[in-house]
DNA sequence: ACTCAGAAAGGAAACGTTTTCACGCCAAAC
DNA sequence: GTTTGGCGTGAAAACGTTTCCTTTCTGAGT
């Protein structure tokens, strides 16, 4: 009656003349048709080196024939290791993380990984949250790129023997957890260049546009700013300093804010691109133009900087290089090597567009006619 | 010896202090400490309303004590189901997918499952290696929201007894493949009414510009804007119709081709957003205005759309209810249950902001100065 | 021909769950 | 007091691999 069913799945895999068969084949049936031992199956999947030239056509005769495909929910859970790993961001569709996630899945790929993806855009969980998961092997390690800071409170992390493979993306992180590995630009020093080329420009009030109020990463961004004002001629203002919430609204709100102050800045720094792109249209919007009356700075370089009108001047990441250097971090944490607990920085640059001259003289105020770049 | 294990293990637990112990406790040391079986704690995690009050209390105090965590690797395995979607998508940032995938992701979380990310940017795999995939249970399901598309191949699908979970977002399928399941507006229809907008507008000379030649999708938008100019003064140009190969470097080199048309076209109509974007650029890096000059009409409304200069009107899909949609038939498809193959189609609408107006009559050209809108 | 080492293959345990089945117990019905 | 039924629990099988250990085979060296 047994050999009778495998007589019957057998011929039903030879006879539709496609691999796709109804019944699931297993490695046992491989090893019955290829007449081996599945330890031997396993070995011709795993290390075709070490079996038989023969053998080795036998079984995979055998496979072809069948349409066998090894369970990868077995063998993960043979092997201990999920593949996976998870990578939490605020929100898929923000383009500023299309650079890294294309180093990450790289490397990925490369690396026999695949990528689980986890939105805090709706809820926003702990960082324990994430360490159970891998406790309970949903995955093998993390990579956290969201923005706004998942890290409310003091994690088990710390208290834990740190041995949960997880490593920051772009983002900063608070003191008590300025253990955990990150692979980032120095958003302060960066936002300090950025913010001295609007001064060498010669502006003297600019205006700063933050991101969300958790977000340890545009907190150091403004922390350059504060850096770089505290040498300014006309030093440093509260009020130039307005919470842009990581939003377009939020950035519009700060920007009408920063308009309407009794001597209006003559620059803008907004804490990422997207704030940016907010900030010009509001400024347009109230009858003043970019960079004439007022220019933009953003940070990032998303792939609509270079075509909004005008061009933005912004500071550019190494994205791509960024997710890879984090994904390989990673995996050398879930191998069990020692990756230290030093960030890993890599290089940032200003990229001057049109959207930053020098402020306009009340005198030479006037219509000139600017021409786009190619 | 063995015994003296366990306790080693036990007090570990209890000494920390911390649930997080160095050595994974699994359901059997639970068992032992709650003086049960391990069915009962199985019971106790899955269904507890079958085990005496008692019994649980024990039980919920030894996996308290041991900070006991389910290897998801070993239930998934015994369940025979990974509890992943995949979903394929051509890259991560790109705006448009984001309420889709908020879509997807609502429904995940609600119903237990996670989000598997396949980017298809690099390497533009086929619609066999997916299945493949849930062949070999990497994942329960599939989700297509690729753009570009996939499936350069009959595929085994059409083969195959149609059993593996697929559902498409978005997208649509050439008709060999017409009988996977879709969710979906209805792309030839809306893109039919937004040319029509614009002839009712009054323009006669209407540019196109298409998507990647593989997009199926926008090659149904582009069917639409054919249907709608066959009926209009001029009738239909092949001239008109460009390649904008679904990139802002595309959409600014089909731009530029437009332009440069003896006659130009008085509006422009974009298969997204994006490559709009990118097309009013250039219209104004050629010294025309937006719509004065040229109206542009994009297809999407990212959420970059309405801080354009000037906000572009543009054909709106509801894109958290086309991810939410698409998970629950995928889910269905999962449960057995029978979807069907017809595809769901949901309602778009086209949103009029700024960057469309009547043709400028030769007469009335001259510099009218717009107000952007709140 | 005999031994022996190394290669190739097989047997069986193990991974951590879930689930089926059977058993024991207690309460209610006779 | 015996039967019946149901509830709570335990024992053990099963899921499909990989891997360790053992056995068998092969060919070279004596």
């Amino acid at each position: 009656m047994r050999l009778q069913m495998k007589t019957f799945r057998f011929c039903e895999g030879l006879n539709s003349g496609s691999h796709w068969c109804s019944v699931k084949m297993s490695i046992k049936d491989v090893a019955k048709i290829a007449g081996v031992s599945i330890s031997t199956v396993s070995r011709c999947l795993n290390s075709p080196e070490n079996v038989k030239d023969k053998t080795l056509a036998a079984v995979q005769s055998a496979i072809e024939q069948t349409g066998y495909a090894p369970n990868a929910l077995a063998r993960n859970f043979r092997r201990g290791k999920t593949g996976l790993v998870m990578v939490v961001l605020q929100s898929v569709g923000l383009p500023f993380w299309e650079g890294v996630m294309r180093g990450i899945n790289g490397v990925a790929r490369e690396e026999g990984y695949s990528i689980l993806i986890r939105e805090t855009a709706s809820s926003l969980p702990e960082l324990d949250d994430y360490l159970k998961m891998v406790m309970s092997k949903e995955a093998d390690g993390i990579i956290i790129l969201a923005s706004p800071s998942p890290f409310s409170s003091a994690s088990a992390y710390s208290t834990q023997d740190r041995r949960t493979p997880i490593v920051l993306g772009c983002e900063n992180v608070t003191d008590e957890l300025a253990h955990i590995p990150s692979v980032r630009v120095d958003n302060r020093q960066a936002a300090n260049e950025a913010t001295r080329y609007l001064l060498q420009l010669g502006h003297e009030r600019i205006g700063f546009i933050t991101g969300s109020r958790g977000s340890l990463l545009t907190r150091d961004r403004e922390r350059g700013y504060w850096d770089a004002m505290k040498t300014s001629p006309l030093g440093q203002h509260r009020d130039w300093v307005v919470n842009g919430d990581q939003s377009i609204e939020g950035a519009r709100r700060a920007t009408r804010k920063l308009l309407s102050l009794a001597e209006r800045p003559s620059a803008i720094f907004c804490a990422n691109d997207e704030m940016a792109m907010a900030c010009i249209y509001e400024i347009k919007r109230s009858g003043l133009s970019v960079p004439e009356d007022v220019s933009v700075l953003g940070f990032d370089d998303i792939r609509y900087a270079a075509i909004m009108d005008p061009p933005l001047t912004t500071v550019v990441q190494p994205t791509e290089e960024i997710g890879e250097r984090t994904m390989r971090r990673l995996l050398n944490a879930i191998e069990g090597r020692d990756i230290g607990e030093a960030p890993e920085i890599v290089e940032h640059r200003l990229i001057v567009r049109e959207s930053t001259a020098p402020p306009q003289s009340e005198t030479t105020a006037g219509e000139k006619r600017r021409e786009l770049p190619v």
